[in-house]
RNA sequence: GCGAAAGUGGCGGAACUGGUAGACGCGCUGGCCUUAGGAGCCAGUGGGGCAACCCGUAAGAGUUCGAGUCUCUUCUUUCGCACCA
């Protein structure tokens, strides 16, 4: 099964800036998180996958390992949650929790801390902030601050203190707390202990805060220092406990061990493992998308759509106009019986991000025509796909997403499958010159490289001009084919102009598919004039060899052949190989392509006539036009016919080379002296290094390099070189 | 900042296991053919040198009989992640 997945173009609004506003709507959530250990672990065997892919999971994933702590609240703290939870609405229920809880990988360094800081949008925040017109005003400055995730991790360690504290849960020191803007709400707790001794980030936020700098680590075998002025990674290394209370003295292993002991003896922490990975976020109010397919009803709550109603279709009516979901505005699709008491209910208007679809796509494709359920058992032959074809722009969030959706089918009983794609290979994307024009006002006219032609000065200097009105307009370089800068290529206008398997051969010869492709119309022309080469080398064949095609004079092997017809049958066996390997072992096509080049190249060059002559020209071409026919279907088809051939070119079996024809009586080898190249003599093959070398002292410039005194060593690699060092 | 990959002619790229650097194609130069051609064919095309030869794979060092390929340092580019506690 070979599958290539198709660029997916989206509206992409809702990726980053949306999601934001739309944290306070309900939404509906898979729990891909309940499958990250599993997801994670089973990178290592995905050897089919490039390294980079599964590198980008494995971070996507973010497994980290550490502890919980808790720093029970001080009086001060607990009195202003009190206060700030009465004040606020008796909703806040069961009351506050009596620690801060903080995650953190490095427990080792607990007695280093010397503050706690937590997010803006920490319930503790919120709860000091009522207290302090500053801080309100910095809370509030922190939760609008840049969503921009670029400028985030470059932003000063801002941060202000709430005059709160929590005590150390080992020591029972009394710590103030912090609001900090490079603390993460959604990642751990919203919360962190300080150490500035030993994390970078804590260091620059006491620094510019006056906060004291404890140092409790030390490297093994070096002296305690304290932490200077300057930040250095040595100091974030693992090491030895010091000024740590009875846990001084510990390597990282022990004191983490000990240390994490002590706190859940108390009560006050927990080892455990932090993802980074989040649940899946499926919620989208667009019009497209599958319906989410629940019932609100009034009486009964949600209830699910009974299957026998299922699938939910979309109204094919509705035109998105931008003022939001147009199915919200649909009193058609909104109103329905409940499926349960069957009073009025009201549809669900939330539809499910697309990627839901792009996660099982695959899987219905070995059973669409099955219509009681997702899949039947045809999976079972047809799945995994053996090489899955993709954008690297896929490899977290498609890749990552059909993995765990195929482990939830896999648990819900419908297959027995794991992972969904045996091999993946990213393909580059396609790279075009980019040409504009600047208006004095306005807009960026982009040109597409279509209407542009290049034309070379006097001075030598290359200028691009539009054809439209013969001025010239302005290099932008290469990028990406988009529609914005209008720099894509019409498949259409290729296919009239040059056929379907010129491009197809273009593309597949001017890179190997991992890399960017540079779309280049003097290259498609190549491919085009190779092609119409070949076309007219068989029919010049075809028509000199007729006479013997029709008696089935045309084969090779009878009567022993000439230096000029061996080596072109050598050539056509060897080319054969080459590509054999090229394609099926290695996976590139354009050495491939080059190799059937060089292929016809040499035929055009043989000149022999007669009917052993035409036989060996007979099969050299035919080798051509099976080694390009999964390249060039098309083409190959009719030449294979014309070759004489009643079967379809699709239905032969790929050949395999001749020994015979492989064997070669002398062979080349190069000659160095001191390692370099001096000459090429010919030696039978399987000559021993005596012979070589014999051979090797008849040529002149090696006689001359290697001189008359006998050689300090000879190094010989039969069938391939002879170095004489002197 | 962290991580990964990659740097080869005028250009796209080749060199698979350490063994002829630049295959193949584009572009360019010269010639032939043609009423003409942006068609076709032939020849040439890394740099230097009349030549013998010398130099050359980002820069520098190292290992080796031999390095584009392996090791180290530096530089550059691209991609990914981005305060992950």
């Amino acid at each position: 099964t070979v599958l290539a997945n198709e660029q997916v173009i989206d509206g992409r609004g809702w990726r980053t800036g949306a999601l934001v506003e739309k944290r306070e709507i309900p939404m509906y959530y898979l729990r891909i998180t309940a499958y990250a250990e599993e997801l994670l672990g089973a990178l290592d065997e995905l050897q089919g996958w490039p390294e980079r892919v599964r590198t980008m999971q494995a971070n996507w994933i973010g497994r980290s390992e550490g502890c919980d702590v808790s720093f029970p609240y001080a009086d001060d703290t607990r009195a202003a949650l009190a206060s700030a939870s009465a004040g606020a609405s008796a909703s806040a229920g069961g009351g506050v929790a009596d620690a801060l809880k903080v995650f953190t990988t490095r427990v080792d360094t607990l007695f280093g801390v010397s503050f706690v800081a937590v997010s803006a949008e920490h319930p503790l925040a919120t709860a000091a902030a009522t207290r302090s017109a500053a801080l309100a005003e910095f809370v509030a400055e922190c939760r609008r601050g840049s969503t921009m995730e670029a400028d985030v991790a470059t932003m000063e360690k801002r941060g202000m203190a709430t005059g709160l504290h929590v005590r150390h849960p080992l020591t029972g020191e009394a710590i103030e707390v912090w609001v900090a803007n490079y603390v993460l709400m959604s990642y751990g707790e919203g919360a962190v202990m300080g150490v500035p001794a030993h994390d970078e980030r804590d260091f620059e936020f006491a620094k510019r805060n006056g906060l004291a700098i404890p140092t409790v680590v030390r490297p093994e075998g070096a002296a305690w220092q304290q932490v200077g002025n300057e930040w250095s990674s040595e100091y974030a290394a693992h090491g030895l406990t010091v000024n740590s209370g009875e846990f001084s003295g510990l390597d990282f292993d022990a004191a983490i061990d000990r240390i994490s002991a002590a706190l859940e003896k108390r009560g006050l922490g927990k080892r455990r493992v932090q993802w980074r990975l989040r649940d899946w976020g499926i919620s989208r109010q667009r019009y497209w998308g599958c319906p989410i397919p629940l019932v609100h009803c009034a009486v009964c709550g949600e209830v699910p759509v009974p299957d026998t109603d299922l699938p939910v279709r979309l109204p094919e009516d509705l035109v998105p106009d931008g003022s939001g979901n147009p199915l919200a505005k649909s009193a058609a699709f909104l109103n329905c019986a409940c499926p349960k008491c069957g009073k009025p209910a009201r549809r669900e208007t939330d539809t499910m991000d697309t990627f839901v679809d792009s996660s099982w796509y695959f899987l219905r494709f070995a059973s669409s025509d099955q219509h009681a359920a997702p899949v039947d058992e045809r999976v079972q032959y047809w799945l995994p796909v053996d090489q899955y074809i993709g954008g690297i722009e896929h490899a977290i969030l498609h890749l990552l997403y059909s993995r765990f959706w195929t482990r939830a089918m896999r648990d819900l009983g419908l297959l027995s499958l794991t992972e969904p794609f045996a091999k993946l290979l990213t393909q580059g994307m396609v790279l075009n010159h980019i040409y504009y024009r600047q208006p004095a006002a306005g807009r960026r006219l982009f040109i597409n490289p279509a209407e542009v032609e290049l034309r070379t000065g006097a001075g030598g200097q290359r200028t691009a001009v539009w054809m439209n009105d013969n001025a010239p307009v302005e290099q932008g370089g290469l990028g990406t084919m988009s529609k914005s800068k209008n720099n894509g290529v019409d498949p259409q206008s290729m296919v009239e102009k040059y056929g379907a398997d010129t491009a197809r051969l273009f593309m597949m010869f001017a890179s190997p598919p991992e890399q960017t492709l540079e779309w280049s119309e003097e290259g498609v022309q190549g491919q085009y004039r190779f092609l119409r080469r070949l076309w007219k080398a068989v029919h010049d064949h075809v028509n000199a060899a007729a006479v013997d095609m029709h008696q089935g004079l045309i084969r090779v092997g009878g009567a022993p052949l000439g230096t000029a017809a061996t080596q072109l049958r050598w050539q056509t066996h060897h080319t054969l190989e080459r590509v054999t390997g090229d394609i099926a072992r290695r996976r590139v096509f354009n050495t491939a392509i080059a190799a059937t080049m060089e292929l016809l190249n040499a035929v055009s060059r043989y000149d022999e006539t007669g009917s052993a002559a035409r036989g060996v020209r007979h099969e050299a071409l035919e080798v051509i036009v099976l080694c390009l026919s999964p390249m060039v279907p098309h083409i190959c088809h009719e030449l294979w016919q014309a070759l004489g051939h009643e079967q379809a070119l699709i239905d032969e079996s790929w050949p395999k080379p001749d020994a015979a024809a492989l064997r070669q009586d002398t062979i080349e080898i190069i000659v160095q002296v001191n390692g370099k190249l001096r000459g090429r003599v010919q030696v039978a093959s399987g000559a021993d290094q005596a012979t070589a070398h014999a051979a090797a002292l008849t040529h002149e410039s090696v006689r001359r390099f290697a001189g008359e005194a006998p050689p300090r060593r000879v190094v010989y690699v039969p069938g391939k070189l002879l170095n004489i060092v002197v």
